[in-house]
This record gives structure tokens, sequence and C-alpha cells, in this order.
DNA sequence: CTCTCTGGTAAACTTTGTTTACCAAGTACC
DNA sequence: GGTACTTGGTAAACAAAGTTTACCAGAGAG
């Protein structure tokens, strides 16, 4: 068996949804368009936990604890990731810059190239969602989420 | 070292953000926050994996086959989920229905309990961002997220 | 100079999911 | 009525990814 997309019935009406599931199911539709095209992109090797580490925003110049910090996991469980990583040709752990002991990411150009592409997704999602909303709305969504975003709501 | 969430820098500015990370950050935090919130009140033994057969909408009376559909994972991967729990008490797989060959999730009283301390929860969630925005904009992000929702976007 | 703290690393273990394979019950077809 | 095909469920082997436990190196404090 091969791996499939969930299906949604049709006869679930948004009246009844919670704000859980209106976002999450839009979030995942995204994440997995995200690495199902970085990979057709000729992007071999990267698979879902990768992402993490290429997401918004860069991780150009940070230290690997800090990525930990954002992606929610150990260091340990990062820093296998971004020996993979490295593994692949998309970033260096460049040894101590100056500050500190710490060392630092770096990516290299097709790193930089996986950042690029993953934008041009994003912008080309945003495209169909404002074909789809209208401009107006879809940027009055965005700033709605913009507003929850800077909120304590997400902490 | 003991899980930690991800912090968020302050300096980053919404204005520069994509709609993928607008809806991951704020979906991944009530995920987190559910789990959580469901194990504080005494529903021991539920994890990630375990959720996802507990969202909207309820498992009650539905097929193993399609409940691995809706989660977007295998048929046995969601069979061995459905084990766990049958063993925590919090459902059953009844035997033959009436219908075809099939089998049936059945929700026990515990089941049925964790379903409704999830509303529970996002409802205080959405009292909380409803104080937040303001109730007329909280209802016009939830419609112009059901826009989204009803589009073929999320497919 | 030594103690302690911080950041990074490595190895063992656990969790969770896919792949591969199989079984049982319907259903279609002859 | 018997046989092949299909569907839904299950089990075991394997792979991927994360946590826990443990350790090391360098920096700063005293």
């Amino acid at each position: 068996m091969s791996m499939s997309f969930p299906k949604e019935e049709s006869s679930i009406k948004t009246k009844d949804m919670l704000i859980g599931a209106m976002l999450r199911v839009p979030s995942e539709a995204i994440h997995r368009r995200i690495i199902r095209e970085l990979n057709a992109a000729g992007f071999q090797g990267l698979s879902q936990p990768h992402i993490a580490v290429f997401r918004f925003p860069s991780p150009d110049g940070v230290r690997p604890s800090v990525l930990a910090e954002r992606a929610g996991m150990s260091k340990q469980a990062m820093n296998r990731l971004l020996g993979s990583l490295e593994e692949l040709g998309y970033l260096v752990r460049s040894d101590a810059p100056d500050e500190g002991r710490a060392r630092v990411i770096r990516l290299t150009k097709s790193g930089h190239a996986v950042v690029a592409k993953e934008i041009e997704i994003l912008r080309q999602i945003e495209k169909e969602w404002i074909a789809e909303l209208g401009a107006g709305d879809f940027a009055r969504l965005k700033l709605l989420l913009g507003r929850v975003w800077e909120s304590p709501l997400v902490r």
C-alpha cells in the first residue's frame, strides 16, 4: 500500500468546526505540498523532519541549539538532522565563528536554493489563495493571523 | 533534558511571514496544548498519535480504514493505534455491525469523555482568541478559514 | 588552578510509521 | 454451486526519527 492523502467527506460542515481543525487542515496541506514540490524540484533526500530546519526564518548563521529550540526538539535530534543535511550538501556546521565556543550553521549554495524554492512555492500558494478569496479577503486573513501571532496566544 | 516549547524571537515581523508559518505556528500551539491539558485532566496514556483518532469528526461508529484515510496513514498504523486505545479503555473495535464484513469503532464512556474534554479545551481556546481579537474579528477569521476549507485549496 | 556552566556530540533505547505478507468474508462470474 | 477477485482487517519485519543517558571541550568565576 502506498501513502495517500487524507480524504475529507463533503458532508462535514465548517459551521461545526472549531478553530483547531480549521487551522490544522490547511496547514498540513501546505506542509505536504512543500515537501512534494521540493522533491519534484530535484532536492532529493529532503523529508518531513528536514523541513523543520528550513522553515522561516532561515537557519543561516544560527547555532544548532537555537534551531533545536525553535523546532521544539532536543539538541541531539536536531544535531542528527543537521548531520544528514550536511551529508546531503545543504549546509555546513562551521567551527567557532568568534563568539563563545559555539558552532554556526552556514547554508551552502544548494541550501540557499532550498530556501528560495520554498519561498517560491509559498508565494505560488498565496497566489492561489488570492485567486480563491480575492486579494482583499486574503490580506484580511493574513492580518488577522498576524494579530494572533503577535499575541501571547501562540506561546 | 526535558522537552521544551519552541521559543520565538521577538524580532520576527509578521510582515515578512508567508501563509505557511502563519497557519502552522498557532496550529501546533493548539495541538500541544490539547495533549497537555488532556493528560492533565487525567486521560493518561494519550500521546500525539492517539489524538489523530480523536480529532474532529468523532470516530464513533466509523470503520478503521476510514480513520486511516482521514489521518493520512496506513491501515496498519491506524490499527495499532486503535489497539493501544482499546487497551487503554477508550474504545472497542466491535465486530460486524450488520453491513459488509467490516468492523466499527465504538467509543467507551471514557472515550466519549475524551471527545467532550477536547471540545471543551477548544472552546476555551476560542474564548481566549475572542478576548484578544474581539468577537467580530474572530468570527471573520473563522469565516475566511471556512471559505478556504470549502475550496479545493486544502485538498 | 579548579569548579561549574554551556553547547555540542554520541550511543542506546523507544516510539511510530511503512512495507510485505496473509487471512477471512463477500461478490461476481461461469 | 464452485472458483477467482476484491475488500477490510491483521501481523511481523523493518526503517525512520525522536528522547534519554552520558560524556567531552572550552569559557568564565572564584
